[in-house]
DNA sequence: TTGTACGCGTTATCAT
DNA sequence: ATGATAACGCGTACAA
């Protein structure tokens, strides 16, 4: 591994003028800066960012903390973080808790070590313990996905509360009259309890019953085995809210085996728009996000917060909108 | 930011004594021990790690170059990673190339500056440039996804001719006469090219008649649109070989929309087992790749390559299974 | 324009 | 058991 010094001897200089040739500053005499570059690249010369970054007291890195990366949603948030990221050449440290809400803490403490100008964590449930943990970050902290922003911590969040309105208006005005809630746990505060909120209110004032189920997980096995649970009860729902696609597709799916048909004798609606929505047979109506652009946007946030300028607002909430297919109508054929 | 020299003076000891704590190391007095760990504790310290990556000459992280985020595939193949990674408390720097194979090779400069032990490159489409760039890398490189073995440089792939060769021969048994491949562009050897011979030989003895597509993309729109052009030529497969599930996906999309039902008229094959072949109707059958799994043996492999046990072994191949579901058959109802 | 000398925070060596 | 000191590789005042 060669240093500026190995290189100040071959050119026969000082490490300062490597130095000042190596980040392009002024003040060095065109030809000897000419030929000190030429045995910088010659001996694939690469500054040591260990030191840069001790001197520098910054990493050009921001820590990225997800619950889960086999989700699309996930995926495309990163996705569109990582676009906004490199266009500042900065680099993506990514840590997977597993949704384990302990590890996340754990993770902002390591990131923390790793000196990142700051960091990026995706929560799905949380508890006292990670909201001090994240209020006492040495670095910047921006959250997606839960509303913390009464913790003064910065968050990128989704309009869950209406989403599940949007989805229980939806299903009313195609007429149902016995429907099924599939949610997940009420850690989550977004999707467990904001979007079951949202649907209750939205069907409170219109008298039709409804059946709540609270303990899915994010795969669409849990959708579909929930739903066939529901059925053995004896109650037969012609309308279904999955909390997202997996879960609507696997009740979907549930519903279909058991004979009654999505689209015709049951509506049902997901959340994500996810592109396993369109080739489902019928096509799952969801309520789309765009995750990709939440990600720009939670980056935009991070370095706002980073270079300082302060910010009054720590709540950004980012509106989805209902996309309709087939899967979500009643006909009576 | 505080430093070990800020808790040394607070505990009234040296540096090194505040370090040999926090490094666990004997040759502390207990109660001296107990009383500096308490001050590191309350004053939230953290160690530097810039400074002790200086120091110590390694990052405890690795690069990870991927050409796109959204794919299922490439999130599980991360996921199994990951895990193996954090068993070995090493972090994981991540990099998106968006399909760019010039990025590619950017990134591998960048993170080689960036210091990092090692890295994993998930390749899909290479040139000769990229060869070198990976072959040069100052820390150990190990490939993903193609075959650079003969490049001496440690590649985990896919059994891809075989692969193509068992879909052929699936195809076969149920009786197809006009096939349809849908492939991806030659430049990616694996999926492009070696899944494309293996299909191609395991047809060459039985005479029947094929139409090739090589410029699909890996989106399920593509795939539909592919199969819509070949279907508007006059051309009426019955059996659909596409080199990945969204492909195919799309392929069975179109069929359908075509009045061509999978299942019955026309026999679909694709590839990666995903989670919505299950979902699709008919479901599709698909071969399976167990891509967490080679995450992990991804990150074993690296980890032999850093600590420099001389691996005579530069190809690991991976086999897949053909999981068989109702798109694989062709029915006289 | 160029070189010298010091500091960033940590660990390792060698004294004490 | 503990402390002083020298590296690690880089940037940068400051001096020349």
């Amino acid at each position: 591994m060669k240093t500026i010094a190995d290189i100040a001897v071959a050119a026969g200089v000082s490490k300062s003028t490597v130095s000042r040739v190596l980040n392009h500053r002024p003040g060095v005499n065109p030809q000897a800066r000419a030929r000190i570059q030429a045995i910088i690249d010659e001996s694939h010369f690469t500054a040591n960012m260990a030191a840069k970054n001790l001197k520098a007291r910054h990493s050009d890195m921001v820590g990225v903390i997800v619950p889960l990366m086999t989700s699309k949603s996930v995926a495309s948030f990163i996705h569109g973080m990582s676009a906004e990221l490199e266009s500042q050449h900065i680099q993506m440290l990514l840590m997977n808790t597993g949704m384990s809400t302990e590890k996340a803490s754990d993770y902002v403490k390591i990131l923390n070590s790793k000196g990142v100008d700051g960091m990026i964590v995706l929560v799905a449930g949380y508890d006292q313990q990670l909201i001090e943990t994240l209020g006492g970050s040495q670095s910047p902290v921006v959250v997606v996905g839960q509303d913390l922003s009464m913790h003064q911590i910065p968050s990128v969040f989704y309009d869950d509360y209406r989403c599940g309105y949007m989805a229980g208006q939806q299903l009313l005005e195609q007429g149902c009259k016995r429907l099924l809630f599939l949610g997940i746990s009420p850690m989550d505060v977004a999707l467990g309890r904001q979007r079951r909120r949202g649907f209750e209110d939205a069907l409170s004032m219109a008298g039709v019953q409804c059946h709540y189920v609270s303990d899915c997980v994010l795969f669409a096995e849990s959708g579909m085995e929930k739903t066939r649970q529901v059925l053995a009860q004896g109650y037969i729902p012609d309308g279904i809210f999955g909390v997202t696609d997996r879960i609507a597709a696997g009740a979907a799916k549930a519903m279909t085996q058991a004979g009654i048909i999505p689209g015709q004798q049951v509506a049902i609606i997901g959340v994500g728009d996810d592109e396993l929505c369109e080739l489902l047979t019928p096509p799952l109506a969801s309520v789309h996000y765009d995750h990709s652009e939440v990600g720009r946007q939670a980056a935009q946030v991070l370095f706002e917060a980073i270079t300082g300028r302060t910010t009054e607002r720590y709540a950004h909430i980012h509106q989805g909108h209902f996309h309709w297919r087939a899967s979500c109508q009643l006909s009576e054929s």
